[in-house]
RNA sequence: GGGCGUUUAGCUCAGUUGGCUAGAGCACCUGCCUUACAAGCAGGGGGUCAGAGGUUCGAGUCCUCUAACGCCCACCA
């Protein structure tokens, strides 16, 4: 039997080692069932798991309980996204060190040390919130599987002719001094000034050109005006002479160049922005280099070589209005393109790189949005959006340390690419020799490939990591494409793109079949919530702590697939009040619930419980639909609905039978009996994928001897039985709410206690047309013997009128002093 | 500048393919110790459904425009 108080603190940790003892969880490669495999997202190890974590992980355990308990195989991993860029700053931040201070292999031992302590703390968690994962598939990017399946892919994608190794202008960023993506770039609004600079032209006049970029002077190769634009038409093809610096350069025409924009003359550089880097490859321009990859201004810059990109940006201002140069300077807020882990301006400079091939296939990749199904819809949008958008491959090469490297040796002789057997995966370059000579010159003098790869370039493939690719594995076969992958908003352009494109380039195919797009969680307006940001409050450990695992997932459950929502400390204590309200609901009904041996729905004849099985019926299957479309928040109110009403009304009707079985007539006590074992029974089954602590807590005490399964998670998820639905039933019920809620008005308004008898009660009935139906109910509910019921209003004598339906209320036997 | 989303009670949000008098929870007000629960229960007040126009017998719901807010992308001389 249930104890008097249900104490979480106590109960979750009990039932979460419970679930782990027996196997609960476990994905069965054996199973004949049909498989429902989630491709879960590899959290970053860089830094504490917060609320925004939970909350959408959350969102999709949830998923993955209903999908169990709808009799699917489910396939449930947890990894960890631990190497690259963000893993390597976390290292460097707690450990205070720099990676590029220390050996190679040091600062990578150094890694893996660290990421195995967060790890485990991360596992702790998500366990804490009663996660249904299967922990034997868990997996770490940096693992050696992880890395063997990333260089696969490598490989793979070498030989069908989709990676290239290229030199040209790239992103660079100059504090992480290493390539980025484009998906990695965030847009901020940066004070600047705007420059008008006095150009002298060789034969005779000068240009005014506009720039914010003046330190690159020394890297300018031309000047461009737009060939329409009447005010430059007589200098078009004269030589401009570059100030401070005296390098000519020539004045050429091109449609890129904005009449409308400054001066409508600019200076094309190596390299101030995208543009540049076309005009270089479109107009063949020389290369004139004076930024390296640190940031720092190279020889070119005379004077000012040495200095960073800022000091030289002034010491060039300052320098060209001592000159006259400077005709104008105004300030202005413009947008930068930064690198969204170091917050640097990103510069282009010409290296050579790793690149996934995308431009070319763009179509078909925005083709392949179509077969996967987005929930929301859309989200889709945002994906085909950002494809239709891209403006560079992907380039997959950092010059960084911990992280996959890229399986390759170099031939210093004739550049020839020497890869490594399949067998031999994975490879470190760096730490293991060539085994052989140059295949194509026969040299022995041979480099290893000193980049690693993106972080996304392995996490892209975590669908492949979990059926284990190329492994022999008879996962793949059962997993691939996997069922779901859930994921936040924020990632699309890259995890989710990435992903897609893997799949697409290695299987021809979609990595997954349902895509589940979750929101953020933000703290106030517009603030995201992250780990950086203070968060020792509302930090996942001390909510679990305060309010219970069950609650902060119900919580999580509260808000519309995809749409992002407030963190809101209010709301835990409505979930805490449900929590509550479960246990104490069902401690009444399986006290009355000891003598009944076996459900038996035959036995359920009373019009009012009738109603009951109908109305669960309906809401089991509604529930059912929307959980299978991902809208669990959506189920979770219809569920909800059913069981407030099932505790304010029901109960309240039944209250009297279940007592006194024997004044209610043959079979109304098991009727009521069976009635309240298929509504506790089938509520605690829809809400465990919600709250599977309690639920558990109340199936364990009495329904597990009788039902058998092991786990009320391994138990039907209930889906509506057609046959119960009885609608003649439902409109007997809805007459006795209807009829009780007058009564408890009238007594409320009277000020009096709602346990008040009352000596007649007369109503009207045309109004109450199927009160016998349930008589003796409402009368108990009622707290009246005497109710009768009047043909006509004149037969009901005094009337008293509550809300249209006619009543007359006898006194009550305890007047008021 | 382009795209997507949002706008319903003081707050957070439901509202299916158009269909009774627009709902819930929180907050607020008033009562009630009632044999599951006072961490509870009952009752109540509170809304020009962002605005304008249109389609329709009928619009919170469909169409057009406008506005505000949020997000994504572009803009970067």
């Amino acid at each position: 039997m249930l104890p008097k108080k249900y104490k979480a603190k106590e109960s979750e940790p009990r039932w979460q080692k419970y679930w782990s003892e027996n196997n609960v969880f476990a994905f069965d490669p054996n199973s004949k069932s049909e498989v429902y495999s989630i491709d879960t997202p590899p959290p970053t190890v860089s830094g504490v798991l917060h609320i925004g974590h939970v909350y959408s992980y959350t969102q999709a355990e949830i998923v993955a309980r209903y999908q169990r308990m709808k009799g699917k195989n489910v396939f449930y991993p947890f990894g960890f996204d631990d190497n690259g860029l963000p893993t390597e700053r976390f290292v460097e931040k707690k450990n205070k060190v720099r990676g590029k201070d220390l050996k190679r292999s040091e600062f990578n031992d150094l890694c893996r040390t660290t990421v195995a302590e967060l790890e485990e703390q991360f596992r702790t968690m998500w366990s804490a919130l009663g996660f249904s994962a299967d922990w034997n598939l868990c997996y770490s990017t940096i693992e050696e599987n992880c890395q063997r399946i990333s260089q696969r892919s490598f490989l793979d994608l070498l030989k069908k002719g989709l990676v290239d190794y290229r030199e040209e202008p790239n992103m660079w960023c100059v504090t992480s001094q290493t390539a980025v993506a484009q998906a990695e770039l965030d847009s901020v609004e940066q004070e600047s000034t705007f420059n008008d600079l006095k150009f002298d032209i060789k034969e005779g006049g000068e240009i005014i050109i506009g720039t914010t970029r003046p330190e690159l002077l020394p890297s300018c190769v031309c000047i461009f005006v737009h060939p329409d634009d009447p005010r430059y038409k007589d200098r078009l093809g004269k030589t401009a002479i570059v100030p401070i610096f005296g390098h000519e350069v020539p004045i050429l025409a091109d449609e890129k160049a904005d009449m409308e924009k400054g001066t409508g003359a600019v200076m094309c550089c190596t390299f101030g922005d995208k543009t540049d880097i076309e005009w270089f490859k479109k107009h063949k321009l020389p290369l004139r280099v004076s930024i390296t990859p640190y940031g720092k201004m190279t020889d070119l810059a005379g004077q000012f070589a040495g200095l960073k990109i800022k000091e030289a940006r002034k010491a060039v201002l300052s320098k060209l209005n001592e000159d006259g140069i400077l005709l104008n300077s105004k300030s202005i807020v413009h947008a930068v393109n930064v690198h969204e882990r170091s917050g640097t301006e990103i510069e282009y400079l010409s290296t050579r790189q790793w690149f996934i091939k995308l431009m070319e296939r763009k179509d078909e990749l925005v083709a392949l949005a179509d077969k996967i199904e987005w929930y929301p819809a859309f989200m889709k949008q945002r994906y085909v959006h950002w494809v239709e958008n891209l403006g560079w491959d992907w380039c997959i090469s950092r010059q960084r340390f911990f992280g996959v490297p890229f399986p390759v040796w170099h031939c210093k002789d004739c550049c020839q690419m020497l890869l490594p057997e399949d067998s031999q995966l994975p490879v470190d370059p760096q730490e293991q020799a060539y085994p052989g000579e140059c295949t194509n010159c026969g040299s022995s003098n041979i480099e290893p490939d000193r980049n690693i790869m993106d972080t996304w370039a392995t996490s892209s493939v975590t669908p492949q990591i979990n059926y284990r690719w190329g492994e022999n594995d008879s996962r793949e076969e059962h997993l691939a494409p996997m069922s779901m992958r859930p994921q936040a908003h924020d990632i699309i352009r890259t995890w989710a793109f990435y992903t897609m494109v893997k799949a697409y380039y290695h299987q021809n195919d979609i990595p997954w079949k349902d895509i589940m797009i979750s929101g953020h969680v933000l703290y106030k307006k517009g603030q995201k919530i992250s780990k950086s940001k203070g968060n020792s409050k509302s930090g996942p450990e001390q909510l679990i702590d305060q309010y219970s695992a069950d609650v902060i997932r119900y919580w999580t459950a509260g808000a519309k697939l995809g749409s992002d929502c407030y963190f809101e400390e209010n709301e835990f204590k409505i979930a805490a009040k449900l929590v509550t309200k479960i246990f104490n609901a069902s401690k009444f009904a399986l006290m009355h619930l000891e003598s009944l041996e076996k459900f038996d729905e035959t036995k359920i004849t009373v019009a009012i419980d009738r109603a009951m099985m109908s109305r669960l019926s309906k809401t089991a299957s509604r529930a059912d639909q929307f959980l299978s479309q991902y809208e669990y928040s959506l189920a979770l109110s219809e569920i909800e609905g059913f069981f407030w009403d099932f505790c304010d009304n029901y109960m309240e009707l039944i209250k009297h039978r279940i007592y006194n079985p024997q004044e209610h007539g043959e079979g109304a006590g098991e009727s009521v009996q069976n009635s309240l074992y298929a509504i506790v029974y089938g509520v605690i089954r829809m809400l465990a994928p919600f709250i599977p602590h309690i639920t558990e807590e109340i199936y364990q005490a009495y329904f597990k001897q009788r039902e058998k399964h092991v786990s009320l998670h391994l138990a039907d998820y209930p889906n509506g039985k057609k046959s119960w639905v009885d609608e003649q039933a439902e409109k007997v019920y809805e007459e006795a709410c209807q009829f009780v809620a007058v009564v408890r008005k009238f007594k409320t308004e009277q000020r009096l206690s709602l346990n008040t008898e009352l000596t007649e009660i007369q109503y009207l009935r045309t109004q109450f047309g199927l009160f016998r139906e349930a008589q003796n109910d409402i009368q108990r509910a009622a707290r009246c013997d005497n109710v009768k019921a009047m043909d006509s209003l004149d037969d009901v004598g005094s009337l008293v009128e509550f809300e249209g339906k006619l009543l007359r209320i006898g006194n009550p036997i305890e007047e008021e002093a």
